[in-house]
DNA sequence: TCCTTATTGAAAATCTTTTTCAATAAGGAT
DNA sequence: ATCCTTATTGAAAAAGATTTTCAATAAGGA
């Protein structure tokens, strides 16, 4: 099922904002923030107002099609999202972002810690930054 | 070393409201909006501009007694930290935090991610939510 | 007690996100 | 293809969060 039978499902509309902005989130594979997404669209010709640029990504973060990143400052990324549950790592240099699920070791440090804390867990939030094969490379090529 | 030299050292302050917004944080093992420090210092008598709050709370971040908490909705909370390397879970009922190192499993997850991803990771962001023991009686009762 | 200067608070600026409401445009029905 | 209903948009304003400015204040070493 699409994104346009998902949203009709439920007495939506697929209106040229949401497919815009999918398609500025489909094209970067890095968090992006609103005000940046607002941007890239009018860079490709569509103007769209900021307001609708965060109606569209609650919208689209219930619908599971896109996650909120946290930065280290404290603003606030965009990025699209496969469904299932996984995590984000990004590259600190280009700003990429590649999904990993990361599924056993996860859930064995679950038990671990409800074992340890008598906690009973609901949920996590895993993110993780670093360096993308990519950018090692180039740093190796400076020394 | 405590904070009084910990701050001196670097030719900074303890001041009033340094103080006071320690003892807040100290007396309450939950994460506090900048807000609800200023109306917790206030009440216990001491008033205290959001200004120095926001200013406090960077310089209590820089000098890891601090560490900021990323809320469901996008708020941001702020809690006392003991030093190394820790986590927090947040109860989800009573909204206290208990923090949690589970080092091993951390480390073995991370090292599965960078053999997977490639990726070389530099940092992480880790932070459960669920119930605490406590809260998890209470919903016993309730039953 | 005095001096230097780090720190504070009030106000305003800035930035982020949400609410309002009239105009617009999806998309199902005719 | 045209009409209708109403979900959606955009402009403006409101609300909320965080930062900057700058004169007055207070740490803390001399
Ligand atoms: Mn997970
Ligand atoms: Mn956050
Ligand atoms: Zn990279
Ligand atoms: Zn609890």
């Amino acid at each position: 099922m699409d994104i346009q039978q998902k949203l009709n499902q439920q007495g939506l509309r697929l209106t040229q904002p949401r497919q815009v902005i999918m398609e500025v989130l489909e094209s970067t594979g890095m968090p992006l923030l609103p005000q940046t997404i607002q941007q890239r669209a009018h860079e490709s010709g569509s103007k769209i107002s900021l307001v609708t640029v965060y109606r569209t990504l609650e919208l689209l973060i219930e619908l599971k099609l896109v996650r909120r990143i946290h930065g280290q400052d404290g603003c606030h990324g965009y990025i699209l999202s496969s469904p299932g549950h996984h995590h984000h790592i990004i590259c600190q240099k280009c700003g990429r972002a590649l999904e990993f699920n990361g599924a056993d070791g996860i859930v064995k440090l679950l038990d671990q810690i409800e074992r340890d804390t008598k906690f009973k867990i609901e949920s996590h939030l895993l993110q993780l930054q670093g360096v993308c094969p990519d950018c090692q490379k180039e740093k190796d090529h400076e020394k």
